[in-house]
DNA sequence: GTTCGTTCTGGTAGCGTTACCAGGATAGTA
DNA sequence: TACTATCCTGGTAACGCTACCAGAACGAAC
């Protein structure tokens, strides 16, 4: 039923050899030849099995994109970046989410592989994911590494500088007098996660705060999670009057908890938080936050990534990391204000 | 160098096709040599090529998840009830992102006819896709249209009670006495933008207001787009009171706008839109939003694209209209204030 | 005229899997 | 014993494409 290289072929009078160069670009064929082969392919509106082309080829041009959460605006414009690159480059990308879940990364792993992706850009769950990422370079899949680190693990890998951008955005709180910081930290398996503390551990130092246990928090990385960490932080009976939110989404929980405490943002507690939001400039509070340039992590990771695939460049792991932007808005409780966005 | 099923085949035993036997669920196959066979998979690390099962079986169990705009939350809400369907019934899905753009969308389908997906679910362009919308049809691909009609589609279809939900919304707006009511409309060749501009015309006329084009202004469906929209709006002799926007980008776009002009809203200018943003609770003047039930949109379409790969009915084309909850909050000047989202 | 090179074209084989058919073994029935 | 049914296994031939090799045609060079 489906048209196939033969039938083009058929009809143009040629042999199937024929046709397939010309779909390739037609090197050595003649000029009316191939005028002739695209008229029938176009005749019959033929269409060529990318699937029978990656098998006998051995190249697929797909790769994929493994995230732990695509509702995440950060995460989004990876995607966007990544996507730019590869269609440049005439790549399709496969997107998967493991909404952070481990046996969902080893799902689409696994799934990619079968699939014959040429290279994996991939932000993991976390360190958890060494095993299973550390397989993928043994099955000679080229990986590129976005945004989270993990040790032990051969690939190329594009990150921001979390611990000296974590200590930038909370020396702006210390710098304004505030003596009880808490953090909504994350999880410690996640590299982003513990650089982010350590950033913060270093800023309450330079200012001669003491370390308090009690006031960092663990979490997950969406509001639901970030919710719940400050109502713990807010039942404290000496509750914090700073709050570094480790990214976008908790903030954004962050900020409902405050509410619903009828807590004024930044007067009676300031928040600062990881990673912008779109909407960002709009949000009651005008959320104070270290902008990382999401977008060129996808761009460059994917070039990397390509690179590799080229076969150019062997040197053993490649490490780019990329700093933030501070972007100072109200909640931090400075009275540098800037205008909106 | 990579592991085939022969390699499989060699090491347990067997012939390859026990090994494919054991594979896919391992009817009529001996335990013991079921045993022997996986065994064998797990020693040598081997992955089935989705390639040559999709080649020979001519199944990919793949679908593709075309949107217009994978960074708004709305579409990515999409994303999720689609994944969830699908890989309850262990199909892959590639999603492809036409940021509105026809050609790429024309792109992305091609590819995904390449790469012999079993069916697609598709947020078209608009009415401009029709052409290559049916073309889809004409090679045997199942479709289901989300969230956008296009006239004269073979294939499903689930879509929002648009018509209807736009005038409850503007009716809120009409109820608390606004008469210069404003619409900034997207574009005309998408059937939410005209569906949307019915509603709002005949809530217009329910409440015995004369339809004014000069308060009907086009737009894309981004931030970017509602900024500019609303600034024309701002600059006319007579200023509308309350402005309808046709998404959530859009409004987020003209709360920018209003700000910069020192306008409150609601008690300088009232506020609604279509389409529900996570963090729409913590926007300052709390939008008041028609919530369409996006992920919905996505496990209905991906239920309904399945049933037709299945081949389970026939019926020509089905058609889901959904209705949007209503969430009343601030932006649109009524004192029926909600608490936060 | 022979040799070489260049340009175009076609045949064959194989990529890794499964559909389909066939056959051997075992057990159950007459 | 013979016949059928059932379970397990293997061989062969595709699926649609491209790598690779080979050959034909033509002109240029010796």
């Amino acid at each position: 039923m489906p048209v196939t290289i033969r039938d083009v072929a058929r009809l143009a009078g040629v042999s199937p050899m024929t046709v397939s160069r010309v779909i390739n670009g037609g090197q050595n064929v003649l000029q009316e030849t191939s005028q002739r082969v695209q008229q029938a392919i176009a005749e019959l509106g033929y269409v060529p099995n990318s699937l029978a082309r990656g098998l006998s080829g051995q190249r697929t041009r797909t790769l994929a994109l493994i995230l732990p959460d695509v509702a995440n605006p950060f995460f989004t414009r990876i995607v966007q970046g990544a996507e730019a690159v590869a269609r440049e480059a005439g790549y399709q990308i496969i997107l998967c989410n493991t909404d952070g879940q481990l046996e969902r990364e080893a799902a689409s792993l696994q799934a990619m592989l079968a699939y014959r992706v040429e290279g994996i850009v991939i932000a993991p769950v976390g360190d958890t994911s060494q095993g299973q990422l550390s397989q993928m370079a043994g099955y000679g899949v080229p990986l590129v590494l976005v945004d989270r680190a993990v040790a032990a693990v051969e690939g190329d890998l594009v990150q921001g500088d979390s611990v000296g951008d974590a200590r930038r955005l909370v020396q702006l709180l210390t710098d304004s007098g505030h003596q009880r910081i808490a953090m909504i930290a994350g999880q410690s398996y996640v590299s982003t996660s513990r650089d982010r503390q350590a950033g913060y551990r270093q800023a309450l130092e330079a200012a001669n705060l003491a370390f308090d246990p009690a006031l960092v928090v663990p979490s997950e990385f969406d509001i639901e999670s970030g919710y719940r960490a400050t109502q713990r932080l807010l039942w404290l009976k000496e509750r914090p009057t700073a709050i570094f939110a480790v990214n976008n989404l908790v903030a954004v929980g962050a900020v409902r908890a405050l509410r619903e405490h009828r807590l004024a943002t930044p007067d009676d507690v300031a928040l600062v938080c990881f990673d912008d939001i779109d909407y960002a400039s709009l949000l009651c509070p005008f959320l104070t936050v270290m902008a990382q340039p999401a977008e060129s992590y996808g761009t460059i990771a994917t070039d990397m990534l390509l690179e590799r695939i080229g076969g150019q460049s062997n040197e053993p792991s490649r490490r780019v990391v990329l700093s933030a932007e501070l972007i100072v808005r109200e909640s931090c409780g400075t009275r540098r204000t800037q205008a909106y966005g």
